[in-house]
RNA sequence: CGCGGGGUAGAGCAGUUGGCAGCUCGGCAGGCCCAUAACCUGCAGGUCGCGGGUUCGAGUCCCGCCCCCGCAA
């Protein structure tokens, strides 16, 4: 492997989505100067202000930590390396590295632009997605492509498995177009903006179920949205309205197979209320139904239905 | 001191004004049946989160602590 030493390198990164590429690039020998990183913030139910996933890592292998942009102009630095920063570099920033910044993307560009693409992926029922690394530019998610793979999603794929995946093939695939890149050598690829989408920050609200969609679209929904926001709804429980997280589903269709082949999918349920089917949590939907496998009311753990039904629903 | 719910059998829940610790499911044994996740009979399984206090008597009331969860990113 042909590794440049002398290349001093900034890291930006946040959450524990960026760990896996800094660990590759002091593992492979880079000279990591500095890595900057958001402040501690308060954090849980109990507020404890917690350094970031990033800054953690950072100590561990004896790199400088900032959480101001401006310290780099002490450093000389001449690239930086950009993961799930979570703020806008300003351009006069950006104008500090010679050789400009390297983006890991996990999305296969110019698809999925913005800051949900791995939820947006499973939303949409696409069958592959993947990891891009770009060089900013002044536009968000817009530089020349310098390296991209595809990854197959699978059936059951969620949004915490999927992140896992990509953060490692973004680390390995910035392992990889980095010696050419510092050589100049790399061939950069600019994107076809005619073929841009974008996805928008998730909000808490986007975890409610409507069941008047779909029983397919509502299990993407429950995989993408999974372990946040979650998807939810209301439900009447013993006379008692209760707020409970589905945490995973099985669509009810005849062509499926599992256990649920028999069960009566007779779109006359009322929608989006518990029906118990041949001992099984059935909740109709729009189009088809939803078998429940695990949930959680508010103020309890996770639970499979089964525990629920013989707790609540007896 | 951000707000709130909770810890009772392997799992999920009840437990009234303090008075023999219960229900559903699961487990084990037996029965019924062509058969079964169905049904019947029986059995096992509990330091009621931990530590103090009040009381003749505390799962229940009082004080302290630990842990889990929902909202709040």
């Amino acid at each position: 492997m042909t590794k440049d030493n002398s290349t001093k390198i900034v890291f930006f990164g946040t959450p524990k989505f960026a760990v896996p590429t800094l660990q590759a690039l002091v593992t492979e020998g880079y000279h990591v100067v500095l890595v900057i990183t958001q402040p501690d913030e308060p954090v849980g139910r109990k507020q404890v202000l917690t350094p970031t996933p990033i800054k953690v890592e950072a100590l561990k292998l004896n790199v400088p930590v900032k959480e101001n942009l401006w310290e780099i102009k002490n450093y000389n630095a001449d690239l930086g390396v950009v993961v799930a920063y979570g703020k806008i570099i300003p351009q006069a920033i950006l104008d500090l590295f010679p050789l400009g910044l390297l983006n890991i993307h996990p999305s296969l560009l110019p698809k999925y632009r913005g800051p949900s693409p791995i939820q947006s992926a499973i939303l949409n029922g696409d069958d592959e997605t993947g990891v891009s690394i770009i060089k900013l530019d002044e536009q968000m998610d817009h530089g020349p492509i310098i390296s991209q793979i595809q990854v197959p999603i699978s059936k059951d794929e969620s949004s915490p498995t999927l992140f896992d995946k990509l953060s490692v093939l973004g680390a390995e695939l910035m392992i990889k177009a980095l010696p050419d890149y510092v050589a100049g050598k790399a061939k950069l690829e600019p994107q076809d903006d005619s073929k841009a989408t974008y996805c928008e920050m998730i909000n808490k609200e986007d975890g409610l179920i409507d069941w008047t969609n779909s029983a397919d679209q509502i299990e993407r929904q429950i995989r993408a949205y999974a372990p946040w926001p979650g998807s939810f709804s209301e439900f009447d429980v013993n006379h008692k309205k209760i707020n409970i997280k589905i945490i995973s589903a099985i669509i009810c269709d005849p062509v499926e197979t599992r256990n649920c082949a028999s069960l009566p999918h007779d779109n006359q349920s009322p929608v989006g209320k518990f029906v118990i089917k041949n001992n099984q949590l059935v909740v109709q939907c729009g189009h088809g139904a939803l078998l429940i496998e695990k949930l959680q009311p508010e103020g309890k753990k996770e639970m499979p239905a089964q525990a629920f039904i013989n707790g609540y629903l007896k």
